[in-house]
DNA sequence: ATCAAAATTTAGATAGGTCTAAAAATAAAT
DNA sequence: ATTTATTTTTAGACCTATCTAAATTTTGAT
C-alpha cells in the first residue's frame, strides 16, 4: 500500500505531536501544525483508521498504529538524511533546507534511501541534532553531553542531572526545566560560561554552575 | 504559478513527441506515453491552454507555447541532473535510475538545481549521452551527430539514442554496440540510407531506422 | 462522393483532498 | 447543576484527475 504525500505528512506530524504528551493527538493541534482546517483534518483521520494507520475514536484524538508508526519514521528518516546531504553536501545554508527536505522525503525508493544513507556515511544525527533512525526504525541511543559543552545553536532536550541536592531540583522546577523539556540553546556568553536559553517562548539566563549540572541530547 | 506532477509530466512528453514531427502532438500518442486514456488527455490539454502553457484546437492535436516548452525544458534538465548524481554518485545502475528521477524532477526549488548542478561540475550530457540545458534552458551544442548523418570514413562511437524501447535496446545489445563502443563508419547506401559499420573486427549492416537513433561522436 | 474505420471529444461518474457553515459533544465557568 | 465557551464532527459543496461509454469529427477506402 502507498501513501499519498498529504497521508505522510500528517502521519509525520501525528507521530511528533503525540511525543509530547501521551494522550491522543488532538484535531486542532493538528490541523494547526498542518495549517489546514479542523473538518479537513477530521476527514483525513478517518481515512487513515480505514487503512489502519491510526487509532481513533471520536473526540478523543488519534494515535499511530505500529504500521503508521513505521511509515512516519521512514518519513523523518528521509527528511534527515536529505538534509544532511543539502547542508553538507550541496552547501545549504539554514531554512532553505527544511522546505526541500520536505519534499524529498515523500520520494519513494527504498533503495535510493540507503545508497544515500550510504553516501553520506550512516549519519546518526541531522546537522541540528536530529537523530536519524536506521532502516528498521530504530533511534540511535542519544549521545548526552552537559549544557556547557553543547554547540549554540542546537535545539535539544533535558536528559539527565549530575547534582541531586533539593535546591537545585527546586530551581529546575521553577526555571520549568524536567527530565525531557525541549529547548533551544542560543548563547553562550564567554566571561562567566553563562548560556541563554528559550525555552517555552521564554528567554531564560542560566549560570555556568547551572549548566554543568545538566545533561542534554547532543 | 505552479505545476502539478501531472501537468508537468504531460508537458514534457508533449515537448519530446513534438520533435518527432513538426505537426502538433496527437491526443492518442500522449496517452500512450502517459499510460492513460485519450479522454483524460483531451481533459488535461484543455486545461494546459486555458493556462496558456499550450496551443490547441479540437481534433488538430497540440503544441507548446513559449511558457510550457521553459517549464518542459526545465523538468528534462531537472531529471538527467539527477540521473548524473544517481548513477555517479550513488552507484545506481542501469534501470532503477530513470525512475526515481521521473520522482525527483517535479522538486520544486531552483536554489537546489542550481546547487546540484555545481555539485556535479556542471555535467552537458547525462549518462545516456542526453544533453542537460542550462537554467535558461539552452541546450549544449552537440558535439554529437545522428550517425545517419555522419561522414562515411570516420571512426566513432556510440554518444547515444534517441529511441528507448526494450526492443531497440535489445537489438543494440545483440549488435554489440552500447555507450562508448567505437566503430567505423565505411559505408552508407544511398537507395535505402542504410550504413555498413566495422566494430570488433566484424563488419555489420545498419537500416537507416537504426542509424537515425543513434546519436555518435563527430 | 459515400461509407467504414480510426481518432478525438463529450457526458456522466468516482475518488481524493479541501473548505464553510451548522450541529453535536466536551470542557470550563458560574 | 446550568449555562457558556471550546473543540470536534457532520453536511454539503468545490476542484482535480481519472475512467467508461457514447457521440462526434476526421481520415481513408472503395
Ligand atoms: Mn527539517
Ligand atoms: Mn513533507
Ligand atoms: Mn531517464
Ligand atoms: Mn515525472
Amino acid at each position: 500500500m502507498s501513501q499519498s504525500f498529504t497521508e505522510e505528512n500528517y502521519l509525520k506530524h501525528i507521530y511528533k505531536l503525540s511525543k509530547k504528551s501521551d494522550k491522543g493527538v488532538s484535531t486542532n493541534a493538528l490541523a494547526e501544525r498542518l495549517e489546514t482546517k479542523a473538518s479537513s483534518v477530521t476527514d483525513m483521520i478517518k481515512k487513515l483508521a480505514a487503512k489502519k494507520l491510526v487509532d481513533y475514536k471520536k473526540y478523543q484524538g488519534v494515535t499511530l498504529t505500529k504500521k503508521g508508526q513505521k511509515i512516519a519514521v521512514d518519513i523523518i528518516r528521509k527528511h534527515r538524511l536529505w538534509e544532511v546531504f543539502l547542508l553538507e553536501h550541496l552547501g545549504f545554508g539554514g531554512e532553505e533546507v527544511h522546505d526541500v527536505a520536505e519534499e524529498l522525503e515523500h520520494i519513494n525508493s527504498a533503495e535510493l534511501v540507503e545508497r544515500l544513507d550510504k553516501f553520506l556515511g550512516y549519519p546518526k544525527y541531522d546537522p541540528h541534532g536530529g537523530p536519524i533512525p536506521d532502516s528498521e526504525g530504530i533511534f540511535p541511543e542519544p549521545k548526552r553531553v552537559k549544557l556547557d559543552e553543547l554547540e549554540v545553536g542546537r535545539k535539544t532536550k533535558v536528559m539527565g542531572i549530575t547534582e541531586h541536592s533539593d535546591a537545585f531540583l527546586l530551581h529546575l522546577k521553577k526555571l520549568g526545566m524536567e527530565l525531557g523539556t525541549d529547548f533551544h540553546l542560543k548563547e553562550r556568553f564567554d566571561f562567566d560560561r553563562s548560556v541563554e536559553i528559550e525555552l517555552n517562548n521564554k528567554t531564560i539566563q542560566l549560570s555556568h554552575d547551572v549548566a554543568k549540572n545538566i545533561f542534554v541530547a547532543h
